[in-house]
DNA sequence: TGAATAGTGTCTTTCAGACAATATGCC
DNA sequence: GGCATATTGTCTGAAAGACACTATTCA
């Protein structure tokens, strides 16, 4: 950095201008009796006080964005070290009564049997919502959950974000349920076993799964 | 919104807390001398200053992002009425030096015919430069253009963005040689034109391309 | 042995990619 | 007629999709 920018810097106000605030939202899914299942909390604030809305919350002035989302989601649902991926930034003025806020959207998938759901000072009531179920929502939050279900379809397959669900070790089975409950369709099992097999992401473990029946073949992702 | 909500909203104060300053940055690409190159503004104030940058500012208090994108993107290019596509949100703390900024990546593809580069305030130059040519940038903007690149060529073809390039009328292989030149590798010509027209997303005009010989049948979007 | 789930192979269709000859207009 | 560019079809291999039977375990 030059001379003239440090001197720059030293006389710089950052108050000068008026400046919108940034919060976080995450959309947290997950597979619930075999449904699509969305995180969402009930305001215990205004605005809004008592409409259901997704969680997230104020980016700090000193916090990244993801580390920002990733705090907000262990809040909720004590869930950590969990892959984040960012979906889109909506910003449009009049979308937060209060202010300015411009909102950086966040998706996370889990596993639904670790997670202890919290609540927190400003939710008086949190609860997974079947997608088609959702009530009316706070802000513009039904936009970004439709934003994020369609982002959700689309990439299930191309990213590895469809192991979030399961856990460590899963049949394929039991993976074919996850990319069916996302997808809302069925699919062939011995074309999805084929595809997934070719796909090389997945590898066998000596473990079974044992059943009321014919025991299932467990497998793991491949790192 | 309830009267609780209301009351709530008088006594809000938005200053109470410390806030990152939010900006866009624009990547703007054109393909100029059958080479695909972006825009870039040499910085006329600190920080970075004489350093190349991403055209980029402030958004207003009351400016949607988007609307803050397309300002930009004319006062740089008198470029109007494009489309702009969202590419990712860049927070990283100390990312700028004067104070926390969040910035907003927009990605903007327009034909080289039509533009009137002008300089402006806080820009004492501004140039196009080939990718491969790219000089050290000011902030993070060597990621953003990253970011941005790799964006382009995963999405040339799932999107209308490739149009954008060239004018309403267009022969097939200016389309090709627009793949080609964003891709940077050779296709093949009947392969290309096949997929192109069974996408069935261009149609034919009555128009031909005169030139010094056999004259190409021209195309449009189809809308 | 019946119930329930696991596991497997072939055929067909579709799409991407390699590959070269003919057509047209201008000089 | 020569030159430069436009236009067009076939073959092959890979991947996706339709489709049904056998295998294993437990009650």
């Amino acid at each position: 950095m030059s001379e003239e920018d440090k001197e720059f810097l030293k006389k710089y106000d950052a108050e000068k201008f008026k400046r919108p605030s940034v919060t976080v939202d995450i959309l947290v899914f997950t597979i619930k009796d075999e449904k699509l299942k969305v995180l969402l909390i009930k305001r215990g604030t205004p605005p809004f006080k008592d409409k259901w809305a997704i969680p997230g919350g104020f980016v700090g002035f000193e916090e990244d964005l993801e580390e920002a989302a990733f705090r907000e989601l262990f809040e909720e649902t004590h869930v950590k070290g969990i892959k984040l991926e960012q979906l889109h930034t909506f910003g449009e003025p009049g979308r937060d009564p209060r202010t300015r806020v411009i909102t950086v959207a966040y998706i996370a998938l889990i596993s639904s049997e670790n997670i202890k759901l919290l609540s927190r000072a400003d939710a008086a009531d949190a609860g997974w919502f079947s997608i088609r179920e959702t009530p009316e929502l706070a802000f513009d939050h039904n936009k970004i959950l439709g934003f994020g279900l369609s982002w959700l379809r689309e990439n299930l397959e191309k990213t590895n974000i469809s192991f979030q669900l399961l856990p460590k070790y899963f049949t394929l089975t039991e993976l074919q349920n996850v990319y069916e409950t996302v997808l809302d369709k069925k699919l062939d099992k011995r074309n999805f076993r084929k595809r997934i097999l070719a796909l090389g992401i997945v590898e066998k473990t000596k473990m079974n799964k044992t059943g009321v029946h014919r025991p299932a073949k467990m497998f793991m992702f491949k790192n």
